[in-house]
RNA sequence: GCCGGAGUGGCGAAAUUGGUAUACGCACCAGACUCAAAAUCUGGCGUUCGCAAGGACAUGUCGGUUCGAGUCCGACCUCCGGCACCA
């Protein structure tokens, strides 16, 4: 054993020894529990930046935690490794993506196992190769049989900087999510999963997992799905057949609608137009409000303003049978509910606001219950309000002005009014979903093509299963053009009809590379499997994920899609659960300060803040920079580089290692069992010393069952100070001694195996082990008995003020505890000439004594 | 605007059910070792009054509940994140 300690020395040792033992592999017929620990699979950039060493840093330690428990933990890593940046590279450097992707695959590689990663590698999967990207094209089948995959031609969001259709969720806020250039509308046809089909049930299913995911995850999943409960009203215009059907919340505030409103691109507007003298002042208005909003997202800070055109046409509220003029409105949108809306100014702040600009007649209908007024208010009130109020009232209260209704409270209103309206066929409750189908069609060459053939004669044909993978080409021209590369690769788009053997065209898009993550960590279980996605008895073995880790920057995109393709794997019987992923940890940021400013912002390149994983790892090594990135801060926070915190790190390692060494040669020497009572002497520092390391034992258990590994690394590190204070030198140490020792450093190392597993490897074999640390199963057992303190430090208090202390048993009484407290000099000095109304203890932690 | 989350030393942060606020680390200061520096080790380190013993004040602000509040309640301020006409 070297005197120093060389992370160099020690992580290159660790890491062939893993290597050559392949110690990270686990297998199925392992009878031990399993334990799924997965994080995030990577995009192969080329380069580990830290957040990457964050997330793999919390999941090994996980990973490295349960393994000790005893579990059989699978801990798999693989590549995100379609996708843009390659294609990217292929059109502005002329590399050929495939090559460009593996070389950066290998480049990360290497760079994870220097981290000392306990990765299974015989499992890594990449999404580029055929053996994975097949499985897309079966599910993508699989969801075309059943009529989820389908194609329609639908204003898309086009990135005009990248070419290229972005789903909702990419193009959030109008925005591309990866560049930032703005979203433009544009008409194409395009593939889409029904995903709409389980918005019910993503909504329904957050029950499974809601005390396991972040708060704030599923928060902003329940407002992608947008779940909203109300109700169908038609409206039928007058002088024609045909009906305007809106959807509200507030039915019960029918009374009180005066105008309808809908969206300018709501198909009827033409139709009721058709004889109108208005007509072309409307369909002017209607193209002006689409072009505005085409433009929409440049300006983000202003509220657009409310604007209308009165059409002239009549609807009758089936309700009350009057008569309401239909307008067209800007703030309809055409994508939320049925397009139009009844307009409610005296309860909506936006029929409010509209109404105000446009002289609507707002009628107050709803009024708030006063727990005064003994009667309900009735309809003596005057009709047009509007004078009276300054803005809606969007509260529930009691129905007035409204017929027969009136009297109701406004919660009987929304049912019993939704009920009304199906028996007379107008109109019936219903639940809307602000989820749109997921457009899955990328005009892209590195992506799983659909595996779709257009036939003159059969039409769109799917490629039969046998006949998967539809393979992609070795090249393409890469024009940058916004038509699919594949498009122009003749050998690829020219192909014979499945059915009639006549020629025929491959559809030329590329599937969307959230696909790909949506279901990788079912491969990871069966990950050669050449005749299926996975084996379904395999998966059973190791899926649902135990513990998921990953950025929060997932909240919604991929973590909603995994969701739902595990929800659709369910139907297809390969899977027996809803939810995939058990627990989930979204790890904070991981922020530099940028260069000659106080500001904290995420490591960039652009910024010149960002730090080299593999420049860490030399200086300081693997070991020091991991422990750091976990002690630093809580997982979930933003994690402030720092360097001189990870020379902490270091400093923290190189005492454990030293004390090791020190009693290295005594304890190979010494007997291990506990040869007499003498550390369990109340008062000697041996016996202080077998309390910490119980203490810590404890905590470290319960620390980690919450995730709270910076306060785990603080209590280490508290014990190893309590190791140093016991001063006693291993030479003349007595056996008992020499036990508790033992017992401290054997615990302190096994606990900091998940932090840095190498020095903790080395430092178990100093300690006398033979054979590694790694799936020993030994984590160290708190014993309760030992942890408890046999004497306490009660403060004692005046008035809620701390004056002072004394030293109890555990075992003291309250009145014992009341009388030593009332005999403490300090306190009979702060009580002199007071009376004492009353002494409060609260049993084995503290007394107040109360005086006036 | 709406919905979340958070405000504790110079900094990152600790603090079971309300019960010794500031654990652990970083930075800083002093001392030891050294010709010197670095490294290492030892000690100190919320603010303030005091030679000291000790006291007063401190968890964003103001109020409340309580013997006792970082923790609970009410109002407000600030910061961060999400959504943004969703009927």
């Amino acid at each position: 054993m070297d005197e120093k300690y060389f992370p160099e020395q020690i992580e290159n040792k660790w890491q062939q020894h893993w290597e050559q033992t392949k110690a990270f592999q686990v297998t199925e017929d392992d009878p031990r529990p399993k334990f799924y620990c997965l994080e995030m699979l990577p995009y192969p950039s080329g380069f580990l930046h830290m957040g990457h060493v964050r997330n793999y840093a919390i999941g090994d330690a996980v990973a490295w935690y349960k393994r000790l428990q005893g579990f059989n933990v699978l801990h798999p890593i693989g590549w995100d490794s379609f996708g843009q940046p390659a294609e990217q590279a292929a059109i502005k450097r002329g590399v050929n993506p495939r090559d460009w992707t593996e070389e950066n695959i290998a480049h990360m590689r290497g760079q994870m196992k220097r981290l000392g990663i306990s990765y299974d590698w015989s499992r890594e999967i990449a999404a580029h190769r055929p053996e994975y990207y097949k499985w897309d094209q079966w599910f993508f089948l699989k969801m075309f049989e059943r009529g989820l995959a389908y194609k329609k031609k639908s204003p898309v969001n086009w990135c005009p900087k990248e070419s290229t259709v972005l789903s909702n969720e990419q193009s959030s806020g109008g925005v591309c999510w990866r560049c930032g250039a703005e979203v433009e509308k544009r008409e194409l046809e395009q593939w889409f999963l029904k995903i709409t089909d389980y918005a019910e049930e993503l909504v329904e299913d957050i029950k499974q997992i809601e005390s396991s995911w972040p708060e704030k995850v599923l928060k902003r999943q329940r407002d992608w799905v947008g779940r909203s409960e109300g109700a169908f009203v038609d409206f039928a215009v007058r002088d024609s057949s045909q009906k305007i059907r809106v959807f509200t919340t507030r039915i019960d505030t029918i009374y009180g609608a005066t105008a309808i409103a809908i969206s300018a691109e709501h198909p009827l507007v033409d139709e009721l137009l058709a004889e109108s003298p208005l007509k072309n002042q409307v369909l002017a208005f209607a193209e002006k409000v689409k072009s505005d909003k085409a433009a929409r997202g440049r300006i983000v800070d202003e509220e657009e303003q409310k604007e209308g055109i009165n059409t002239g046409v009549l609807a009758v509220n089936p309700f009350s049978g009057e008569s309401i003029p239909v307008w067209v409105a800007n703030y309809v949108l055409i994508e939320y509910g049925t397009g139009a809306v009844m307009s409610v100014p005296a309860h909506d702040e936006r029929d409010f606001e509209f109404a105000q600009k446009y002289s609507l007649p707002i009628r107050r209908v709803i009024e708030r219950i006063s727990h005064e007024q003994e009667s309900i208010p009735h309809d003596a009130t005057s009709e047009d309000q509007s004078i009276a109020m300054p803005h809606a009232f969007t509260e529930y209260g009691i129905l007035v002005n409204s017929g027969d209704w009136s009297g109701k409270l406004s919660t009987e209103g929304i049912v019993e009014m939704a009920k009304y309206a199906e028996v007379h066929g107008f109109g019936k409750a219903a639940v809307t979903y602000r989820i749109r189908d997921w457009g899955v069609s990328r005009q892209r060459f590195w992506g799983a093509p659909v595996p779709i053939v257009y036939c003159e004669k059969c039409g769109m044909v799917p490629v039969p299963e046998k006949d998967l993978p539809v393979q992609l080409p070795d090249r393409a021209e890469f024009t940058g053009s916004g038509e699919s590369p594949l498009a122009g690769v003749a050998d690829f788009v020219n192909t014979t009809c499945p059915n009639c053997h006549a020629p025929a065209r491959r559809d030329t898009d590329t599937m969307d590379t959230f696909v790909d993550s949506s279901w990788y960590f079912f491969r990871y279980c069966d990950p050669r499997n050449e005749a299926a996605a996975f084996d379904p008895a395999i998966a059973r073995q190791w899926t649902p994920v135990d513990q998921y880790i990953g950025g929060d920057s997932h909240a919604v995109m991929h973590l909603i899609y995994t969701r739902f393709w595990t929800k659709f794997m369910r139907d297809l019987g390969l899977v027996s659960f809803d939810e995939p992923v058990k627990k989930l940890l979204t790890q904070g940021m991981v922020t530099n300060r940028v260069q000659g400013t106080d500001e904290w912002k995420a490591m960039s390149k652009s910024l010149g803040n960002g730090v080299d994983p593999d420049e860490m790892i030399a200086a300081f090594g693997a070991d020091a920079a991991r422990l750091f990135v976990l002690f630093a801060a809580p997982v979930e926070n933003e994690l402030r580089w720092s360097e001189s915190g990870i020379e902490g790190a270091v400093r923290f390692l190189r005492r454990v290692y030293t004390m090791v060494w020190r009693w290295n040669e005594r304890l190979a020497k010494t007997e291990t069992t506990l040869a007499s009572d003498e550390p369990n002497d109340q008062s000697s520092g041996a016996r202080a010393l077998r309390r910490k390391t119980h203490q810590t034992i404890a905590k470290v258990t319960g620390d980690f069952e919450d995730l709270h590994l910076n306060t785990i690394v603080a209590a280490l590190m508290e014990l190893f100070n309590e190791l140093s204070a016991f001063a006693v030198d291993p030479a003349t140490a007595t056996a008992a001694e020499v036990f508790v020792v033992r017992e401290a450093l054997a615990a302190l190392v096994l606990m900091l195996a998940p932090f840095s597993p190498h020095a903790a490897e080395e430092m178990w074999q100093h300690l006398g082990h033979a054979g590694g640390l790694l799936n020993s199963g030994r984590w160290p057992q708190a014993d309760a008995e030992l942890a408890r303190s046999e004497e306490l430090e009660i403060p004692i208090q005046v008035n809620g003020k701390l004056r002072s202390r004394v030293l109890a048993l555990p075992e003291v009484t309250e009145e014992e505890l009341r009388a030593a407290a009332l005999k403490d000099e300090k306190i009979i000095a702060f009580i002199e000439g007071h009376e004492v109304v009353k002494v409060i203890v609260v049993p084995q932690r503290l007394v107040n004594v109360v005086v006036k």
